[in-house]
DNA sequence: AGCACGCCGACT
DNA sequence: GTCGGCGTGCTC
């Protein structure tokens, strides 16, 4: 017997290998295995078996790694097909598809000692005292790891030893499985009762589930408070009876111990232990390993993980659950660079699992795809409880400005906001999407702007380090005291632009009795942080939380009543026509942060448009309006959904080359694909950031409704394309980032 | 991807 | 006469 085996280097290309007689019963499609090759020895996957091949002295497979198959018959098929659509060597999309702990298995199973009582026969020896309370113990346990043992009893591992010796006990090597939650009490959880709407959508849920033929994917739109989870959880309990596995994917950020709980209280408390494996990048390489042979090795029926946990060998599976589709951390932005949210659709239809995609914020292609009938529509109109939406008031900062000298950076309604909030211990969260005291320094007389030696960005102004910071490439320098200009010497440099750390210095000017903390990149850069901050904020110990990003999502808190937005219209002239949908989703997320609770919620957006319809959108929560005149300005201009993109990067360090190699490439395109009708090639053009972490970019744009024939094609182009070895080219179909 | 083979220039 | 530059081509 011989197998075909698809190495770890992206040749395009899969070798035979013979099958030794010893290694005979343990190979077949999906094992990974160690094989020669050249020189070389080389990790790959078993993508057949056959009995012939059509090439001669054949070498050997050197070893098998793992019992089982690694990677299921399913899952290579769906690492095939991301191989095709997203235009990579296949052996990239079949890396990605395994952790690396699991694909190496450096970490393997951990092996501990255990010590078992055995059975007595005969008289029950007399033993000295160290022996006899080891005994006691064990035989009480009847089995417990040795170090435990030797904790409990404060001995040395001899003492059992002797134990071992008169034949009272076993000390034994065993696989002991990691527990990344051993440390958490969970508390079991029970259904909570559905809210009619709520109700009908678990409904339409579970009936596609025990209907073969009916429709698969679902899109979930329920506001900011609706309780999507409790319908994910029953949905999955319904897998469950089934007698099916299912998965929830969550984006990274949302992947906090709470979140995880949420999902093991329901399913994994007492006996069900393994019932819920979690994936994501916080676990060790041995904790991942460990989690996902549970998976493997059908002992756990629920995964729930970030991205890559879409490729988690859940078997059979009934159901894929795709929490808030709409962010961008579900798109790779490394080779393979799939969309998860979009292999959830295409496993979900390979496997014939129902698929539920959720959001508050749809992305404008979900929705797209419900208008189209591909998606089944759930509305979840109502938070649960009767509690209301936030009100929101946009504040026109143009009016605030012409007050003062300069943007400030809070308007007088927001500051009487956060004063009455102050006053009645109630807890406010505030919103600016950028760190850093200033994002630039310039020198008002000669016009110089601090910016990076590597990046065409202007640095930002670290205050509390005292340092000038580069955000894409992390470069540092001192600041300067006067202009660094040798002709200009100017002192009066100044700092123009807002960030967090400055947002921070001015409220404790204004409140200097308010218990203030920010959140943002620089202040979390231990693990633990997070954790400790949302903790304080949540026992009361904060009254404001100042922060970028990664407080927009998922936070909980029923005391807070205000969210302050400080300037809503900075994303929105960036050069990506996806700009207004941010600006929406985001504004929509932070604001539902705001009345979780009892009293009644009110969010300040700050505008210097106002106007803008994705600002006046979310003032009113109304996704449908924002979708409906967004969705004309894509069909205007041929954007997704209304077409799809293909977006090719050049990059270099020599921003000649990389130009010159992308003309060449537009010709090429534009030679080879006339016989695809609709396409549109736009470019080449320098990226929006022209140079970061010093290579330059250039971008071309294609878009067409027929991708997955494009993707076919530029597959054959890109192969027989030849570049200056400097320069690399980045194939992104249906990219989410034009930067 | 990496390593060998191979064919030309500056050294012991 | 030899060391080493990196172009091309092969690895089951």
């Amino acid at each position: 017997m011989i197998a075909r085996v698809s190495l770890e280097i992206a040749l395009r290309k899969e070798f035979d290998y013979s099958i030794p007689a010893e290694l005979a019963g343990q190979i077949d499609v999906g094992s990974r295995v160690q094989v020669p090759f050249g020189s070389r020895k080389i990790l790959g996957v078993v993508t057949a078996v056959a009995e012939e091949s059509g090439h001669a002295n054949l070498k050997p497979i050197l070893k098998v790694i793992g019992a089982q198959t690694l990677v299921t018959p399913k899952v290579l098929k769906l690492a095939r097909w991301i191989g095709e659509y997203y235009c990579c060597a296949p052996e990239i999309a079949l890396k990605s598809v395994l952790p690396e702990a699991v694909r190496k298995e450096d970490a393997g199973w951990r092996e501990r000692l255990f010590v078992r009582a055995l059975a007595v026969t005969g008289e029950f020896p007399k033993l000295p005292k160290r022996q006899q309370e080891v005994w006691n113990i064990v035989e009480e346990r009847r089995e417990l790891p040795l170090a435990e043992l030797l904790e409990l009893t404060k001995t040395t591992a001899a003492t059992v030893r002797k134990l071992e010796d008169r034949g009272l006990v076993s000390i034994t090597s065993e696989v002991s499985e990691r527990d990344p939650y051993a440390r958490e009490t969970i508390l079991p959880t029970q259904n909570i009762i559905l809210n009619p709407a709520q109700a009908q959508a678990l409904g339409e849920i579970t009936k596609a589930m025990d209907t073969e033929n009916s429709s698969r994917t679902f899109l979930l739109h329920g506001v900011t408070g609706s309780g999507k989870t409790e319908i994910y959880l029953q949905a999955l309990a319904h897998a469950l009876e089934q007698g099916k596995g299912a998965m929830v994917l969550v984006p990274e950020i949302s992947l906090t111990p709470q979140t995880v709980e949420r999902f093991k209280a329901r399913f994994s408390s007492g006996k069900l232990q393994t019932l819920v494996a979690v994936l994501h990048s916080h676990l060790s390489a041995g904790e991942r390993h460990d989690e996902w042979h549970k998976i493997r090795q059908g002992r756990a029926r629920i995964v729930i993980g970030a991205r890559s946990a879409i490729f988690a060998p859940v078997e059979p599976l009934g159901l894929i659950i795709v929490d808030e589709e709409h962010e961008q951390t579900y798109k790779q932005e490394e080779a393979p660079r799939y969309h998860a949210r979009d292999v959830a659709v295409m496993r979900g239809q390979m496997e014939n699992a129902v698929v539920v995609l959720g959001s508050a914020t749809p992305s404008m292609e979900s929705y797209a795809n419900c208008k189209k009938g591909k998606f089944t529509l759930l509305n979840l109109p109502e938070r649960v409880d009767d509690q209301k939406m936030p009100q929101v008031r946009v504040v026109d900062m143009r009016q605030a400005m012409f007050k003062e000298k300069g943007p400030p950076l809070f308007s007088p309604q927001l500051k009487e906001a956060i004063k009455q909030r102050l006053e009645r211990g109630e807890q406010t969260i505030l919103f600016l999407n950028r760190r850093g005291y200033s994002t630039s320094l310039m020198c008002p007389k000669c016009g110089y702007v601090a910016n990076c030696p590597n990046c065409s960005v202007s640095l930002t102004y670290h205050r509390i380090e005292q340092k000038l910071s580069c955000h894409i490439c992390g470069h540092n320098e001192k600041v300067p005291l006067v202009c660094p200009e040798p002709k200009c010497k100017n002192p009066a440099i100044r700092f123009a632009g807002t960030g967090t750390q400055k947002v921070e210095e001015v409220l404790a000017k204004l409140f200097p009795k308010a218990r203030v903390k920010r959140m943002d990149a620089d202040t979390m850069k231990r693990k633990d942080d997070y954790r400790h901050v949302l903790g304080d904020f949540r026992a009361g110990k904060l009254d404001i939380l100042v922060g970028t990003q990664m407080i927009a999502k998922g936070l909980h808190f029923p005391n807070v009543t205000l969210v302050g937005i400080i300037y809503a219209d900075s994303a929105l002239h960036q050069p990506d026509f996806r700009a207004g949908e941010r600006t929406f989703q985001l504004l929509t997320q932070v604001a539902g942060r705001a009345g979780r609770g009892d009293v009644e919620g009110e969010v300040f957006v700050q505008a210097f448009t106002p106007f803008h319809p994705a600002i006046q959108f979310a003032r009113r929560h109304d996704f449908v309006g924002f979708y409906e005149q967004e969705i004309e300005f894509r069909e205007q201009l041929k954007y997704p959904p209304t077409s799809r993109v293909a977006l090719l990067t050049l990059k270099g360090r020599s921003e000649e080359k990389v130009k010159f190699s992308a003309d060449h490439l537009k010709r090429e395109l534009e030679k080879k694909l006339k016989n695809l009708k609709d396409l549109v090639i736009a470019g080449p053009a320098p990226a929006p950031l022209l140079r970061a972490e010093n290579f330059y970019r250039y971008q071309i744009m294609l878009r067409t409704r027929a991708m997955s024939a494009l993707s076919r094609e530029l597959a054959i182009i890109v192969q027989s394309l030849t570049l200056p070895d400097d320069v690399t080219l980045a194939v992104d179909i249906d990219p989410v980032s034009l930067s």
